[in-house]
DNA sequence: AACCTCAAGTTAATCGATTAAACAGCCGGG
DNA sequence: CCCGGCTGTTTAATCGATTAACTTGAGGTT
């Protein structure tokens, strides 16, 4: 660790603690002749100096520290993603982040809250790892900003995925490639999902602008992982061929990879005879799958940046509302025009 | 938010800020009468006092702050657990982490630890998001801890997954049900993965002990990737059914994903006509594969908790050897017998 | 000569805790 | 009546930086 001290790099150079300090932060360094600047920056060279933070965080009230605090780093492989970007940001701007999670305990919870504020953080971001809607634990900061969640009542800058959005674009990559009788496996209601709900939104919404009758055989709900994704699909399939969709877009990767194998036990072909839309667009799984899966991009990184950039103040953000962010599509090969006979 | 500060506290419980501290710490309290503790005490709570903790680690040289230094949390989603076994063990000791990412780059690196250093933290991790041996950064304090790799030449407490006996397990799981025909569906060699070498030697020693004769033809190299599993697998099962193997270890989960898609294409099922072990026991993947996949997991969780634990002094560590954690089985469904005509 | 200005530093207070040392009463013993 | 030892609390130094206010000497003005 750092053991030497402005006072010895003064001793060395000659001069007093405040001329190093002045010279070292470039403050007021026009009334330090250029010489005495050289003999100082020598000498912090020569002894290997490294000012001492706490100290002069004490001093200045500042700590350059941001907390971040989530409920859970770990159950889910797109955290990564979110304090990547958070950290970036930091990091450009000379921050760091110290992490707490919290296990969704709320002891826990009040616990880590006391522990950086007490730790005087400059900054805080409150994470959740999935997009829900939360009840603004009591003592976060008003300056807090909500990572992937929206506050329930108090007006908080906040960010989170454009679903909506997001559902749009998967339907209309469907719709684009010629598909009418267009599935959403969705999450079943029990899991009260926002997601769940503003993918679906957005699913009716192109099958509005498409002038498409909604059927609601084609709204499946299964449990969101690949065997519920697989029941779901193979119910749909056992449809009678007018009814059968040719294209499902499901709510997420897992659901897809379930929808993958139901089509592989019926003999049909991705995309031959049937195209398939995931959501979350999942590291080492999407583009693993065979034929790799077209899905949506959930903005983690993003989100995790723009986070960290109202937190520091490098960007406002409105509190009425949290902001959306886009999510983009990314095409693979699982996605083609319907089976001849139901083209138009 | 004015911050309230010890002497607010002191003020109103009319003592002075020593005894104030004295009574919230707990030390020499046997000194200061019960009356006067009393009074501090409903002080503190009626003014919200929260001790700020810069000014305690100035003075007590302590900021019960540990930095985790990593090459990149962001792009494998086993990092998550990591974080998670060393944010736990921090958390049920008052530590708080501060994380910093330096995405490979050393100048980056460097800087880090310049800045964990300077924020004066009282121990250090430092992780690799793969295990690997790596060259200890210069500036690394001696008693670092490195988590996830070995390191090159200078000794340090380390600790990686014990990748020999997990390929031990694995193999074993696969002669106890019968199998003699075992392929290794392994990483290519340029690839120069540790855990590749040592799998490996695991899978070897297992024949051995079995008294199998090792076939190299069933040492199959390709990306670790889906794909990569996937032509392996087909290779494979293309081999005159006398030396084709009724078994796969592979190298990790997502080529034992490749090896179902093979079999599926062949019309063989898992585990009825092919077995097939992966290997890290992948979120969100390997139990949502059809069957679901028995593996073997990485032990990040506790390897994140070790390092923590050796890091705050709470274990001590040999600095000769890293510390080889076991990697659990994690028994599925791809494992059975092997076909009948293959059966003794 | 008296006064002012400016350059180039230095001095000392300060941030908010911790803690060794000092201190004020009180009691008992000689 | 004085001294030593307790007890319970205060005083003040300290951690290592930042920074407002001050100092000192040289040079310029009138």
């Amino acid at each position: 660790m750092a053991r030497v001290r402005m006072s010895d790099v003064a001793a060395r150079a000659g001069v007093s603690t405040a001329t190093v300090s002045m010279v070292l932060n470039g403050v007021n360094s026009t009334r330090i002749s250029p010489q005495t600047q050289q003999r100082v920056r020598e000498a912090a060279e020569a002894v290997g100096y490294e000012p001492n933070s706490v100290a002069r965080s004490l001093r200045t009230q500042q700590t350059r520290l941001v907390g971040l605090i989530s409920d859970t780093i770990a159950t889910t492989p797109f955290a990564g993603r979110m304090l990547a970007g958070a950290n970036d940001v930091a990091r450009e701007h000379g921050r760091l982040v110290i992490l707490t999670d919290t296990e969704g305990d709320v002891g826990a919870e009040r616990q880590a809250l006391q522990a950086l504020s007490g730790q005087q953080v400059d900054a805080m971001i409150y994470a959740c790892m999935w997009h829900r809607v939360v009840e603004v634990p009591e003592g976060l900061p008003e300056d807090a900003v909500l990572l992937d969640c929206a506050p329930a009542s108090a007006d908080r800058a906040a960010v989170v995925p454009d679903e909506r959005a997001g559902g749009m674009a998967a339907v209309r990559e469907l719709v684009a490639a010629g598909h009418r009788r267009i599935a959403f496996l969705d999450a079943e209601e029990r899991f009260d999902l926002v997601a769940s709900r503003l993918r679906h939104e957005g699913y009716l919404q192109v099958l509005a602008e498409a002038g498409i009758e909604p059927d609601p055989f084609l709204h499946a709900r299964a449990e969101p992982v690949a065997g519920g994704g697989r029941e779901a699909a193979r119910r749909l399939l056992d449809l009678p061929a007018s009814r059968r969709p040719t294209a499902m877009f499901c709510f997420n990767d897992r659901m897809a990879m379930g929808a993958y194998a139901a089509a592989h036990q019926r003999g049909l072909s991705v995309p031959g005879d049937l195209s398939v839309v995931g959501y979350d667009d999942q590291q080492l799984v999407a583009a693993e799958l065979d034929p790799p899966l077209t899905t949506v991009a959930l903005p983690h990184y993003e989100m995790g940046r723009w986070a960290m950039e109202v937190a520091l103040g490098l960007r406002r953000a409105d509190p009425a509302a949290p902001h959306l962010m886009p999510c983009p599509i990314v095409r693979r090969a699982s996605v083609g025009p319907p089976p001849a006979q139901f083209g138009d």
